[in-house]
Formats: structure tokens, C-alpha cells, sequence
RNA sequence: GGGCGUUUAGCUCAGCUGGUUCAGAGCAUCUGCCUUACAAGCAGAGGGUCGGCGGUUCGAAUCCGUCAACGCCCACCA
């Protein structure tokens, strides 16, 4: 005897080692039609979360579909180098071993970081085995690996001869914790509770005696040592009297000027803006236009430098509070204000950024972008849900330049070679940088060792943008096999929060390298959030194990949990009671296998009853094919499962089975019993991207297979061509009426307290063809089924369509009153509803007006309520005889 | 400060170009059932003036305007 439920453990394990055995997920270029995705490399030392869980449980779907369609299916995975997140774990690790990074060789600490990356490496992976992720392993790729990254420095050197890579001295967004400059979308803004400090500067004409101060609003006192000078609003009457004079200082005591520029908000704090040009972006550009010196006060690790005197040393933040204290004693400070603003964090190490001058590279984006806009405004690259096109436009019509660089060892580096004399060469080797070197210093005893590689590394999506051609080594051998055959790819699934980051870019390097979208739709998850509508995240520690969640539902449970309440761009509020709806499906799916399975077979008639429910059901089955076929058509993923769900559980389980089942021990007919097969083979065949271990598990039990026979690479039932024949839809429609007699039935016997074994009979007052009686009998319990003029004392009646049907109960079971009342209600309502339809029809505008179609529709409803009101009465007459 | 989006049952969401698939689905709730595939189940039931107001129309959840709440993205106001 098969166990009452489905245990997971074994089963998931056991199939995806006979996947991986027979190379089901392995594929190589042929004839067939391509099929193609690539997956969002995870960081190479990161374990999996609910994010990835979503991500990649859609993915898997999408391919075997795809796979099971008879496409070529093909999903790359691999994981990302992750330079900063990688480098800080290192860092962080020698620092609990007492070994500090500064200490060590650049080459001694990526020792170090590919040790970590070796051990740490490629979890994540084997977790996403666990989860049934039908990837191509054969191709795992890491972005620093050798052909990535020789793609990556390829591209850069080719953008570099393009004119598209300079470098130059630029703000960046420093942060101070990872000591290294940040891209403008790896800054957070958040709201901060600050203060507002007004302090004094005084006028360098006034008397000694009585110092007339200029006073000056600022959130960040500690910058005043690196002030060069002050601006106001030439059009400021308040103000006016500082024009040409110069202020001092406070505690750096220099003199500067007072500038005059129409930046300065008049409304703002006193009018009177400090300048500091090292430390500020709109000061920066305040400096340039009015050539003011520029003091850096900072190292690089947020402390200050010479230029903070005798705070040198000091933390920035430190500094603040020292400063405050001392211009208070000095009685430079006139007041302070509590004050909101928005200060930069770093996604990375979610410091505050450091506004930082600094010598950077950059990569032009205007017209890198253009092509790459266009694609996604005409839907050459479409984005699901489409509201993300807004987004998109906006961004890629107010691109800025790319800060390439890093000042991180874990990366690319730089392939830039400086000279002894000054200037650099950018080359793929070194070989060639000597070579290129020699020619551009015209000095040809010039070696290698006089050459100074740039230290930096490049940002890790200047490797990530090339994925979709890297994985395919499309960079380095642009017309290799399987490049033309698997690009553009089709599908990326990912989440929005890197539509910049990420697939903006990718888009444009596609463009770039290949002329061509790098894929063909993008979807986006939504958030992974907990009940209270937080995002998960480790810190908060509010996100479940997915590992855990899969040892206790089973991974096929999780992936039907996540999915449940996923539509594309969506948040999902994750609950573990979806994974127990999950499993609890599974086991639905388990025990229908048991009651299928368990019958024994005789050569016995076919019931009727039984091959009505085999005409419906094969058009049931193909109806709810071609609905999936199209949500899967609008990536509506979630709702394609709720419709198998249903498909599975109601229709098949509660409808189908329940009409063919034969009674307790007797044998199923063969026609019956072959059909059921069938019906069984196909919906384990529409689960399987779903839910991919279970069906396995079941498609093997159910027919004798061979080795190497998989589910996985059977075909996906297509709907029925025949068109809808009437034949079909009349069936269709006639059971729909049944199952509604039967709810009808169901319900009295309910409400009636009457046992379901009791057999009832029903009688038919007025039309109803017989088509359907096998199903009634068998499914409502019925002894009888007798057409009458009239129906019966002490029968209940109720009305299907515009049919009475009524169930003998034997007078002591019912209650004419109560039987009264109920019907007395419903004529209520009929004769509302009757009324409210009259008054359309009444009404000359809406005749004169609606389509004829409407109107029909309108006069069928009258007709209708005009018979069911008549029924009504009849039958509240004869109760109250 | 700009832009975008959302608001439908207790929860999560469907409802395309205005009219019987117009008020829906799943979950949750309630009521019966240990009915020999499944109590992790079965059979039923209740529950929403479609965010507010105004307009267009014979007819509005659906179109327009406006207000409100929430969310997201972008932005250099110290």
C-alpha cells in the first residue's frame, strides 16, 4: 500500500541525479528552435534568499516549458565576482585574524580572496539544484573566470580606442568605510535627522572692536576648514552689503572672498552659502566657474587631514560634534535648527557617502544609450510589466558618464600602463602595453618593469553587462557557434531594483557588441516581503531558511508557495501558509495518483456516466490549455498555475474522478480506465514546470518507462485544433448545468441534515433533456430521476437556469414555512431584478440607442425572470395549500 | 521638488478597447461530515454602495476631472 502522503525527501534527490545523469539540462546547438536564458549571476559568495528562490523558481518554469515545447532550452548559470561585497568579507575576515589589508601585497590579499572564493564559492549553486533548477551546469561561468574576464578587459580597451572611456578628476560618491568611489546608483539617499548650524564669519572690514559677521547656514560644520570662500544671491537685498567684502574663517582663520551667483537660494537658511569645494558637488561646480582653490580635508578613510588643524585625525562625524562645541565657546555660532535632509548612503557598506574629489575613469553614455532607449520604447526588448518603460526612458534619457573604476584588489584591473615620463597606454596585455608604450615614447629599451599598471579594478557591472555575450563568448570570438545561436536570448528574469544597474546596461552593451537586443523580454519580481510588509533581509533577520522551508514542504511546495501570489513587478508577501498550500497539493496530486492506480481493471461496459465525463473532460482539459497558453504568452505565471491548480483539483479530482470512480471494490472498465491514463499523463505533463519532482515521481509510477525516459523531455499537451465544435461546447455547457443541480442537491441534503448515502429522487418540472442523467444519478445520489408537470408535496424545488428541479423529502422532513419564506424571498428578488430590467426596456433612449445585441440580451433576462417568477408562485401556492 | 504607479471581499490579487463570464479567484472565516484516494481532506455557506466627490453616457469598477491615502523611481537646494 502507497503511504496516505507524499514524502518529498528521497524523490528530489533521487530525479534530479537521473536529470543530471542522462544531461536533460545540457544543451548544444542544433536544428531546433532556440531557447535561451541567463541567469542573474548571484554573488559567488552569497547563500540563497526568498529573492533568488522567486527569481529562479520562474526561470525554471519558463525553460521547462520551454524545453517541453520542443524548443532548445538552455539556461547559463553562473555567479558574479561581487568586487566590493567579495572584498569587504575578505577584509573583514583577515581583520578577525588580526591581519590588516594595508599589511599585504596586492598579490598577497587576492590570494586570500580566491582562497574565500574557492571555499565559499558556488553554494549558492548546489542550493539552487536543491530547488529543481534545470540549469545548463556544463556551462557555469564566473565573471572573473579567464574568458570573462578577458572579455572584460577586451571591451574596455576597444572602448577606450573608441573614445568612449576617459579618465579624469570628477566628484564621486567616496565611501570611507570600503575607501573607494561608488557609482551614482550604488548611492541610497535616505532622510536624515540632522541639524541646521548657523555660524559666523566674520568681515574682514570690520572694526575689531564691533565685528560684524556674515552668517552662514550649513549641515556640515567640519567642512568649514576646506571653505574657499562664500556665495550669495546677487539679486538679495539682505545680503547686498556683503557684496566685495571678504570674510574669515572660523578656526582655520583664512581669509576668503564673498562671490556673488544666482545658485544661492535667497529663501534658504541667512541667504549666505559657504563654499567648499572639495567636499560638495555644487560647490565643485561654484569652484570651477569661479576658480577657487580647492582644499581636500579628508583622507580617505573619513578622518581629516593636515587641513583639519588640530582635529587632524579625528572621524568626520567626531569632528562635527568637536567643532560645534568649540565655535560655541567662541561664540561663533548664532543658533542651531533641528533639520531633515537627505544624505547619501553606500549600498555596499551603507556608510555615509563622502562627496570626494578624485581621479576616476568614466565611460560616455549619451550615445551608448540611444539604441538601447529606442529598443525598449518600441518593444524590440519588452519590459513586464510595461510600467517599467516610464522608469527606463527617464534614466536613459538623463544618462550620465559611468564611474568605471574601483579602488578595490578584487576585480578586472585597470589595463591602463603609466609610463616613467608621464602619460599611459591602454592595452589587453602587457606584451602589447610595452609594445604600444615603446611606439608612443619612441624609447625602445623601455621594459616592463617601467611601466605602472593602474591599481584600480573595474566596477562589477562593467563585467556583468556583458553577460549575455560572455557566458557565450561572444567578446572574445564573435562568431562562434554558440553565440549566433543562442543570442539574443529570450527571457531575463530579474528584479527592478537593477533595471539600471544591470539591464539598462546590458542592453546597451548588446547593442554595442552585437547589434542586436541581448534579450527579448525582461521580467520583472517583485520584493520578497514578510507578513508586516518589510523587506527580508538578513539584518532584520525576519527571512525564513529556504532551505529549511524546502526540508519541511518540499521544493516543489515552496516553488507553488512562492509563486501563488506573484504577478510580475509585484512585492510578494511571503507566508509560509503558501508553501503549506503548496505541499497540501501535492499531496491532492498523490492521493489521485493512489485512487488511480489502485483500481483493478476488467472487461466490463463503460458506464455512461463514465463516458460523458471523458467527452467533457478532454474538452475541459483543452480549454484550460489554451487558457494557459495564453497567460503563459502574457507572463502571467501566477495565474497560469492558479489555473492548472484548479484545473487539477477541482475539475479532474472533484468532477472527473469522482464520475468515473467505480463503487467500493468493483473493477473500472478498460476504455474508462485507459482514458483516466491519459487525462493523468497530460496534467502531470502541465504541472511539471511547476512543480517538477512530484510529477516526475508520478509520471514514471504511471506507465511502464524506460531508462532515459523523462517527463522533463516529454511534450507539453497542446490544446485540441479542431474548432470549437458545437458538440464540445454544448458539452461544456451541459455539465456546467449539471454541476449545478448537483451543488443544488447537495446543498438541501445539507441544510436537510440528510445523510449522503440516503438516495434521493428528483424530479424534472419542465425541460431538461436527458443527456445528463447518468451524471446526476451517480454524482447527487439519486435513486430516481422522473419528469413531472407538477412537482410533488414535500419536495424541496430549486431552479437551475430556468428549470425547477425538485428533491422528495417525505413531508416530515419539511418545513412549509420556512420552504415559504425562502421562496418568498427569492420572488423578491426576481421581481426586483424584473422591474429594474422593464425600466431599461422602457426607457426610449436606451431602445433607440444600445445595440441590438444588448437589447437581446436584456429581453432574454425578462423572459427568463418572467418564467422563474412563475415557477415561484406555483410553488409557494402549493406549500401554502 | 519632478515623474510614475496603486486603491475592488478579512488578506493577496483578476477584471482588455464602457453593456450576462460584472461584481470574480485563491487563501482565511463559518456550518456540516473521520463518505474506503486524500481530515495536509470532502460538501456547502456567508462576505464588497469596486478610495471620496463631480462629470461624460441610454448605461461607469471600467472613460474624463478633482481630492485623499499609500508605494516606487529620479533630483545638487546648503
Amino acid at each position: 500500500m502507497i503511504a496516505t502522503k507524499y514524502d518529498p525527501s528521497d524523490v528530489e534527490s533521487k530525479w534530479y541525479d537521473y536529470w543530471m545523469k542522462h544531461g536533460f539540462f545540457h544543451s548544444e546547438p542544433d536544428e531546433r528552435e532556440p531557447y535561451t536564458i541567463v541567469i542573474p549571476p548571484p554573488n559567488v559568495t552569497g547563500v540563497l534568499h526568498m529573492g533568488h528562490m522567486l527569481n529562479n523558481t520562474i526561470q525554471d518554469i519558463l525553460i521547462r516549458r520551454a524545453r517541453m515545447m520542443g524548443k532548445n532550452a538552455c539556461w547559463v548559470p553562473g555567479t558574479d565576482h561581487a568586487s566590493i561585497a567579495t572584498e569587504a568579507k575578505v577584509v573583514a575576515k583577515l581583520a578577525a585574524e588580526g591581519v590588516k589589508k594595508s599589511e599585504l601585497t596586492r598579490e598577497q590579499f587576492l590570494e586570500h580572496a580566491w582562497e574565500w572564493t574557492h571555499k565559499h564559492g558556488g553554494i549558492i549553486l548546489e542550493q539552487l539544484k536543491k530547488l529543481g533548477a534545470s540549469c545548463d551546469w556544463d556551462r557555469t561561468c564566473f565573471t572573473m573566470d579567464e574568458k570573462r574576464s578577458e572579455s572584460v578587459i577586451k571591451v574596455f580597451v576597444d572602448l577606450y580606442n573608441k573614445g568612449l572611456i576617459y579618465r579624469g578628476v570628477r566628484m564621486v560618491n567616496w565611501d570611507p568605510e570600503a575607501k573607494t568611489a561608488l557609482s551614482d546608483e550604488e548611492v541610497n539617499h535616505k532622510e536624515q535627522q540632522g541639524k541646521l548650524y548657523y555660524l559666523r564669519y566674520k568681515i574682514v572690514s570690520s572694526s575689531p572692536g564691533e565685528p560684524e559677521y556674515a552668517v552662514i547656514a550649513t549641515t556640515r560644520p567640519e567642512t568649514i576648514l576646506g571653505d574657499t570662500a562664500v556665495c550669495i544671491n546677487p539679486n538679495d537685498p539682505k545680503n547686498a552689503h556683503l557684496k566685495g567684502k571678504r570674510v574669515i574663517v572660523p578656526i582655520a582663520d583664512r581669509e576668503v572672498p564673498i562671490i556673488e551667483d544666482e545658485y544661492v537660494d535667497i529663501e534658504f537658511g541667512t541667504g549666505c552659502l559657504k563654499v567648499t569645494p572639495a567636499h560638495d558637488v555644487n560647490d565643485y561646480i561654484l569652484g570651477e566657474k569661479y576658480n577657487l582653490p580647492v582644499l581636500d580635508i579628508f583622507n580617505d578613510d573619513g578622518t581629516l587631514n593636515h587641513y583639519g588643524l588640530h582635529y587632524e585625525g579625528k572621524d568626520r562625524f567626531e569632528v562635527r560634534r568637536l567643532i560645534e562645541e568649540e565655535l560655541t565657546e567662541k561664540g561663533l555660532m548664532e543658533k542651531t535648527e533641528s533639520y531633515e535632509n537627505k544624505v547619501g548612503f553606500s549600498e555596499r557598506t551603507n556608510v555615509p557617502i563622502e562627496p570626494k574629489l578624485s581621479m576616476q575613469w568614466f565611460l560616455k553614455m549619451e550615445d551608448l544609450a540611444k539604441p538601447a532607449l529606442e529598443a525598449v520604447m518600441n518593444d524590440a526588448i519588452r519590459l513586464i510589466p510595461p510600467k517599467f518603460k516610464n522608469m527606463y526612458r527617464h534614466w536613459m534619457e538623463n544618462v550620465k558618464d559611468w564611474c568605471i573604476s574601483r579602488q578595490l584588489w578584487w576585480g578586472h584591473r585597470i589595463p591602463a600602463y603609466y609610463l616613467p615620463e608621464g602619460g599611459f597606454v591602454v592595452a589587453e596585455t602587457e606584451a602589447k602595453a610595452l609594445e604600444t608604450a615603446r611606439a608612443k615614447s619612441g624609447n625602445n629599451r623601455l621594459s616592463l618593469t617601467d611601466l605602472r599598471q593602474d591599481e584600480d579594478c573595474l566596477d562589477t557591472w562593467f563585467s556583468s553587462w556583458l553577460w549575455p555575450i560572455s557566458v557565450f563568448d561572444g567578446i572574445n570570438e564573435p562568431d562562434n557557434k554558440d553565440i549566433g545561436y543562442y543570442y539574443p536570448t529570450n527571457d531575463l528574469v530579474t528584479a527592478p531594483e537593477i533595471i539600471f544597474f544591470w539591464v539598462a546596461r546590458m542592453i546597451i552593451s548588446g547593442y554595442e557588441y552585437r547589434h542586436e537586443p541581448c534579450f527579448r523580454n525582461v521580467y520583472f519580481t517583485g520584493i520578497v516581503r514578510d507578513k508586516l510588509g518589510r523587506k527580508m533581509s538578513k539584518s532584520l533577520g525576519n527571512s525564513p531558511d529556504p532551505i529549511e522551508l524546502m526540508d519541511q514542504y518540499g521544493a516543489d511546495g515552496v516553488r507553488m508557495g512562492m509563486l501563488l501570489t506573484s504577478p510580475a513587478g509585484n512585492d510578494l508577501p511571503f507566508d509560509e501558509a503558501l508553501c503549506e498550500q503548496g505541499r497540501n497539493f501535492n499531496n491532492k496530486i498523490w492521493n489521485a495518483f493512489r485512487l488511480v492506480k489502485g483500481w483493478e481493471i476488467a472487461n466490463i461496459p463503460q458506464p455512461d456516466s463514465a463516458a460523458i465525463a471523458i467527452r467533457w473532460f478532454e474538452e475541459q482539459l483543452s480549454q484550460t490549455i489554451e487558457n494557459l497558453d495564453d497567460l503563459f504568452a502574457k507572463y502571467r505565471i501566477s495565474e497560469a498555475l492558479m489555473e492548472v491548480y484548479k484545473l487539477f483539483r477541482d475539475e479532474f479530482s472533484s468532477w472527473y474522478l469522482e464520475m468515473v470512480k467505480p463503487a467500493y471494490q468493483q473493477p473500472i472498465d478498460p476504455k474508462t480506465y485507459e482514458a483516466t491514463l491519459k487525462f493523468f499523463d497530460a496534467l502531470l505533463r502541465l504541472l511539471h514546470p511547476f512543480m517538477p519532482f512530484i510529477t516526475e515521481e508520478l509520471w514514471q509510477a504511471l506507465e511502464e518507462r524506460n531508462e532515459g525516459e523523462s517527463i522533463m523531455v516529454s511534450e507539453m499537451p497542446g490544446a485540441k485544433n479542431t474548432n470549437k465544435s458545437g458538440h464540445a461546447l454544448l458539452d461544456m455547457e451541459r455539465m456546467e448545468e449539471a454541476k449545478e443541480i448537483i451543488a443544488n442537491i447537495r446543498t438541501i441534503r445539507a441544510q436537510k441534515n440528510i445523510p449522503n448515502k440516503e438516495r434521493l429522487a428528483l424530479q424534472v418540472i419542465g425541460e431538461y433533456p436527458t443527456d445528463y442523467y447518468p451524471v446526476l444519478l451517480k454524482m447527487a445520489n439519486l435513486s430516481d430521476i422522473e419528469r413531472t408537470p407538477e412537482k410533488s408535496d414535500g419536495a424541496v424545488s430549486f431552479l437551475v437556469k430556468t428549470t425547477e428541479f425538485a428533491v422528495l423529502l417525505g413531508s416530515n422532513n419539511i418545513n412549509a414555512t420556512e420552504e415559504s419564506a425562502k421562496l418568498k424571498e427569492e420572488l423578491k428578488y426576481q421581481q426586483g431584478f424584473l422591474e429594474s430590467v422593464l425600466e431599461k426596456l422602457n426607457n426610449e433612449s436606451f431602445v433607440s440607442k444600445a445595440p441590438e445585441k444588448v437589447i437581446m440580451i436584456e429581453r432574454k433576462k425578462q423572459a427568463d425572470a418572467e418564467s422563474k417568477i412563475k415557477s415561484l408562485r406555483e410553488s409557494i401556492a402549493a406549500l401554502e395549500n
